[in-house]
RNA sequence: UGGGACGUCGCCAAGCGGUAAGGCCCGGGGUUUUGAUCCCCGUAUGCGCAGGUUCGAAUCCUGCCGUCCCAGCCA
């Protein structure tokens, strides 16, 4: 063993396969699967599950498959199947030639049904839904046989065939797996295999079937067909595991997956449920699946986060099966370390307040040279200009404030960023006494070197009035402002919590020249405020559009909060 | 009240019988023309609780307690 191993904390999924390689298991192949429902679009739950479906066959020299779980036309549509395919392959991922929807499979799982009717192992089933139900028992409970339990293989055949041939209402008849109705696993209590969903138009398969397979019914068998080794899903489906092992074990399928299940991701002051998600869409709760206060991987793309970050964020977070709830900080770590290393500084006024340097000769305009990143020069400099009329941002001057306070207050000086060191002499308000400008001097001697005999400790970032550019600023927040919206059971809706200050927009705002010329998606800093990035949807002839990413870590705002208490 | 799972720092999460990793957050200090970044330093005598086995237990055993999931012709 070599002195300098280097561990990687694998978790229990990657332990397992290690050990089922190690031990010769499926000739030590790896084979996963990523199998969302078409019916929505993909969150960062979703996105935990791709990195660990597709990371360990990427370090496995195994292979993932992309597969669309088709089996309910109802819910599905090709938008969804769009919008998923675009979301893995930003995140980094490619599955090849490895793409497949379980409708592919319709005609073999018809085959497997007729299987395992021939054996015995399956019937027809003439029960209404509700009548289903009670005869299913309770959780305490067992249920009791259906009386249509013991039809004949024949007229068990010829019914399925008739369900197929689209002779039956919806509703009118199932096919369920004999098993056992006493089972303590409800799941095992003779459950659904297909059901009549006649006049739907199925996105992939259009109107060739009216019946459809049941996801208890589909997973097992698309796996087995895919030649998946570890089918790997979340805790929810722990209980169906016996029957997924069931509908392997009694069908010729040609091989047997291992189902692995960990614990979904859920996150502080958002929800991840697609029906939530679907319903804030719906219901104008949000602009659409990729508002940039969403948690869906196209809303995260469009508020700016990279795909790096959120690969990060992750494996950050571990696989376990432990029930979760990871804060906000964790993802915003992570797009700030990505950010700070990746992205261009600029300037940018957000509330702007207006600074004449009244002993600035008059008409000049000098063109600052910049570095575009502090610690990295590769990322080269751009000119900026300076002149006599300014605008700071009105959070960075205060008529009288304590020492802790270091920007500009009246009769003080203070940095500007990358230029001259300013002091104000005079403040001019408005008649209803609103600050309006600050006349300030200049020392010319300040220019890339420090002031002689005094220190300023503030530097405040600027833009110039004359050469500025509008830009509308779009400030997003917590879309909840409870860190566990759905906590609320029955006494209080999530959307209650909704935060009603997730998105303010500025439209006052201004930035430096440069920024002029960037791309929709392009991410910057804007120094001292935050990572922020062109917005993707830029209407012609308007201002251009940023979307705050995240802000810089702020420790003024404690010291601030703390000054409160 | 049946079955399945889970309980290690505020939040994630390693640990797999040899004496509690790491990350985020937090606190303190240093550098800095971003109150950013970066760099130091600090943070569980404790692993849901109670017993037991053992030279030795977060790890094994027993019993409690707590949380989550399951009664769709959704996935």
């Amino acid at each position: 063993m070599s002195e300098d191993e280097t561990v990687v904390a694998g978790n229990f999924v990657r332990q397992i396969i290690e050990s089922d390689i190690e031990a010769g298991k499926h000739d030590g192949k790896v084979a996963t699967r990523f199998p969302p429902e078409p019916n929505g679009y993909l969150h960062i739950g979703h996105a935990k599950s791709i990195c660990l479906n597709f990371g360990i066959a990427m370090d496995y020299q195994g292979t993932c498959n992309l597969r669309f779980d088709d089996t309910n036309p109802h819910k599905e549509n090709v938008e969804y199947i769009e919008s998923i395919r675009q979301d893995v392959h930003w995140l980094g991922y490619d599955w090849g030639e490895r793409l497949y929807y379980a409708s592919n499979y319709f005609e073999r799982l018809y085959e497997y049904a007729v299987e395992l009717i021939t054996a015995g192992k399956a019937y027809v089933c003439d029960l209404t839904a509700d009548e289903t139900r009670e005869y299913r028992g309770t959780l305490t409970a067992a249920g009791k046989p259906s009386p249509f339990r013991e039809r004949s293989v024949e007229e068990n055949l010829d019914l399925l065939q008739r369900m197929r041939a689209g002779e039956f209402e919806d509703g009118a008849r199932v096919l369920r797996a004999k098993i056992d109705m006493s089972s303590p696993n409800m799941n095992m209590r003779d459950p659904t295999l297909y059901r009549i969903r006649r006049g739907v138009i199925h996105h992939q398969t259009g109107e060739s079937w009216c019946i459809y397979p049941m996801y208890d019914f589909t997973h097992p068998v698309s796996d087995a067909l895919e030649r998946i080794t570890h089918s790997i899903c979340t805790l929810e489906f722990a209980d169906h595991r016996p029957l997924y092992d069931w509908i392997l074990d009694n069908t010729s399928v040609p091989c047997h997956p291992q189902q692995i299940e960990f614990s979904r991701l859920n996150l502080e002051y958002t929800v991840m449920s697609k029906r939530k998600l679907t319903a804030l869409v719906d219901e104008g709760c949000v602009e659409g699946w990729d508002d940039p206060r969403m948690p869906t991987i196209a809303g995260l793309r469009r508020r700016g986060f990279t795909p790096g970050s959120i690969r990060e964020f992750c494996t950050r977070i571990g696989v376990s099966k432990s029930e979760n709830t990871v804060q906000m900080g964790m993802l915003e770590s992570c797009i700030r370390e990505d950010l700070n290393v990746n992205s261009q500084r600029r300037m940018a006024v957000l509330h702007p307040l207006k600074v004449v340097i009244t002993d600035y000769p008059e008409g000049q305009v000098e063109q600052l040279e910049v570095a575009n990143h502090p610690q990295d020069e590769s990322m080269g400099v751009r000119s900026i200009p300076f002149t006599g009329e300014l605008y700071i941002d009105k959070n960075d001057f205060l008529e009288t404030a304590s020492k802790k306070f270091k920007r500009l207050v009246t009769g003080g000086e203070v940095r500007l960023r990358n230029a001259y060191v300013i002091r104000c002499n005079e403040v001019i308000k408005d008649a209803a006494g609103e600050i309006i400008e600050l006349h300030c001097s200049y020392d010319p001697a300040t220019l890339g070197a420090n002031p002689e005999g005094r220190k300023v400790k503030g530097v405040i970032h600027w833009v110039s009035v004359e050469y500025g550019v509008e830009a509308e600023v779009r400030l997003y927040d917590r879309l909840f402002s409870q860190p566990v919206p759905d906590s609320a059971k029955e006494d209080k809706d999530y959307r209650e919590y909704l935060n009603p200050d997730s998105l303010r927009t500025l439209t006052q705002s201004i930035v430096e020249p440069a920024l002029a010329e960037a791309n929709p998606g392009e991410r910057f800093q804007f120094e001292r405020e935050g990572y922020f990035c062109v917005d993707l949807h830029q209407p012609a002839g308007s201002p251009m559009i940023f979307n705050r990413t995240v802000t810089l870590r702020d420790s003024w705002a404690k010291i601030e909060e703390k000054q409160k208490a």
